[in-house]
DNA sequence: GTATGTGCAAACTTTTTGCTTTTTG
DNA sequence: CAAAAAGCAAAAAGTTTGCACATAC
């Protein structure tokens, strides 16, 4: 609730609405589609034009970031504490898997330094079979 | 013109539409609208259907294959027999570069083996200042 | 109470599709 | 010439915007 009561203390409005995009997106990587169906599903009121309002809201201040797992659909995924990650999409099943790099600071450092490229954000998606679908 | 040739003996036609596709392609990765404004203040004839069924045409022999920027559109580039590459892109000036890094074959290694995920594609972009505009 | 945010409807952008006409081989 | 591809127009997805109404604080 540490981003929530900051965005309060900014002077923003915590709206049903704007909790349960957020709260959803705090699960997995999600599309507005996505949120919609859910929400409605459970009987919410709430309206697309919002949660793509909220998006852009969320991401002004860098609680959620947009990630593309090239199906034509923008996603969002919650920015946390923990490390920078990635992602492992299954082409079978659709399961999204978080992934942390052990070798991504050597790759950053490469780019950086050789190609003289100041990076300020990166994403990674790996396609494939997850160990179940294999 | 060897891919080309290749079409040809499966018995696709090369048209001058498919053709004016292919070449823009090689250049650098790009969307459909820029293919279309491109070719059309060239004085060219095409559509810009045509061109999205080209992409699906080439994409089906792995000739080009999509890539995202995060910016609502998807751009298309030749896969060719150089390394497979990634992209650095420009924040300021939109200049897009490709980059071969010299530690992706252990990060590939650290997906397939430690997460046993087998990974058939992946992307990575990287978003920033390049030399230029720092 | 009032400024901020939502709902709704319409617009906009990008991509896809059905059908007719044109063109390649 | 016949099959394959292009053009055209309309539709489909996904996303954005203006404005009246609702609500969080």
């Amino acid at each position: 609730m540490i981003q929530i009561d900051y965005l309060r203390k900014k002077g923003h409005r915590i709206t049903k609405q704007r909790k349960l995009v957020y709260d959803l997106i705090q699960k997995k990587p999600i599309t507005a589609d996505e949120i919609h169906f859910l929400l409605k599903k459970q009987g919410q009121r709430i309206n697309l034009a919002s949660i793509y309002r909220s998006f852009d809201f969320f991401i002004t201040y860098k609680i959620i970031r947009e990630i593309n797992f090239l199906d034509g659909k923008k996603r969002y995924e919650r920015v946390g504490n923990e490390k920078h990650h990635h992602h492992l999409i299954c082409r079978i099943c659709g399961l999204v898997e978080d992934i942390i790099l052990i070798n991504e600071y050597a790759l950053l450092n490469e780019i950086n330094t050789i190609k003289n490229f100041a990076v300020d954000h990166h994403s990674m998606e790996f396609f494939g079979k997850c160990q179940n679908c294999q």
